[in-house]
DNA sequence: CGCCGCATTGACGTTCGTCAAGTCTAGTGG
DNA sequence: CCACTAGACTTGACGAACGTCAATGCGGCG
């Protein structure tokens, strides 16, 4: 065997601490390696499902980006999300057993697929796991919470404000820097996400660097004033008073 | 025993085709009977549960109507959702053990109050169960990724006429009318839902009114022409046109 | 080198929010 | 029974924020 044919096991997978329960034993932690059956390589621009789709499977991202979003038949459409290494995707499909969005792969990805009957099934014997499947699904519903108020009711420079501080949130959660970031997707995904057009998008960028809070040069976005940025979350009653 | 007296049992309860899993067997059935610990008596005005307190069970409601809303410390608020008899409250808390949003009723309500960790040992054993827990869940996704939609990329009219086609098909699910109903919330609770002000939500009453579409009487509206809404949902490209 | 997709910027229009005045209704108490 | 009140709702006038349309810039890739 080759170094480069080691196996990928979730029991050794630097990811294990975002994606994986805590607290299972050797023997435990042996069972839910089983959970995932194969591995899955998407390249950039490729869909991972598609809305209508059957479902069978849960999805954890070991490497690359995502966005989902749903579509009308009317062309419009929304993202509902963007996902990086260490997420889970797919839940959406779990009620009617088919996907009722898409999931498209902003930079080369690797996800694991774990079918949801093994899932069922281990979750059945392994309390952690029972617990950890049911926060996943919870977390989300709180994150899409958190969106709605976001959408609902804040203006568009506190929307793509929050969006940062969000994804570098997230980024530094991954061991990458706290101020710096590249954005693996476009300013008409960012605007589809915050409920914005893409050159509203652009003003903001452009607004946020005119003020020394953040310096832009295309899709690499550096913080200069971070609590600056919270700022702008936060107090967002009262600018102008 | 006097007929007041009958034990109210999910395997006697009128919702439960709404929402208990079908296809249990008598004995099954019988067990998820025990999931229900208690109910619960909430006034209109009051809450089921708030933000910051600890998560313990979920609730069923039996009947009544709630709204949950998620507020931020500067004094923003917003509804993330209304619910009805047979829906089912609660999952939010389960993530971080904490309730992250209000639950309020709109009007005098009862709930079942079912602790997560029956559940949870229950849904083990009857794999029908296990299999419900996870679709509602799911199904709480996808509505919030519907509403996602509506707040991101829909006018005013669209995001009104989607709203009421979604009520009275939900009260029509449970026996009332497809064409009548009564709003048990305030403009202002709908706006905020909607991400729209109290005045526009009048207004656009109001519009639909004028063009027939609707009869509004303080909080009694009648549909007049359910295909006229559908089609401002549907077709809300090229109204000018 | 030139093309293409993405991004920026400006001018203008639309939609919705804000502010304010006034109306309706249900509930309360004389 | 009616007057009074409080809260919810309606409506109008105006302005701000964002969308639309269009021109231009920039960078990567064949």
């Amino acid at each position: 065997m080759t170094p480069t044919s080691i196996k990928v096991a979730c029991s050794n997978c630097n990811l294990r601490e975002l994606c994986m329960p805590l607290g299972l034993n050797e023997r435990e932690l042996e069972r839910v390696d089983e959970v995932v059956a194969t591995r899955r390589k998407i390249t950039r621009g490729d869909h991972l499902f598609r809305n209508g789709d059957s479902f069978n499977a849960l999805y954890a991202i070991r490497t690359g980006f995502f966005k989902t979003r749903i579509s009308t038949e009317d062309g419009r459409d929304q993202v509902t999300g963007f996902q990086m290494a260490g997420e889970i995707i797919g839940l959406d499909g779990i009620v009617s057993d088919r996907h009722t969005c898409d999931a498209v792969a902003l930079e080369d990805a690797e996800v694991c697929v774990m079918p949801f009957e093994r899932i069922e099934e281990l979750s059945r014997e392994i309390t952690a796991l029972q617990r950890h499947v049911h926060k996943i699904m919870s977390r989300e519903i709180v994150r899409e919470n958190g969106v709605m108020l976001l959408l609902g009711s804040m203006r568009a420079e506190v929307r793509l404000a929050a969006f940062l501080l969000n994804l570098v949130q997230r980024l530094h959660a991954r061991g990458f820097s706290q101020s710096e970031l590249v954005l693996r997707m476009t300013r008409e995904e960012i605007g589809s996400f915050l409920g914005l057009k893409l050159e509203t998008i652009s003003r903001t960028f452009s607004k946020f660097a005119d003020d020394g809070i953040i310096e832009v040069k295309q899709r690499h976005v550096r913080i200069l004033n971070p609590d600056e940025l919270k700022l702008i979350v936060n107090a967002q009653t009262c600018q102008p008073c």
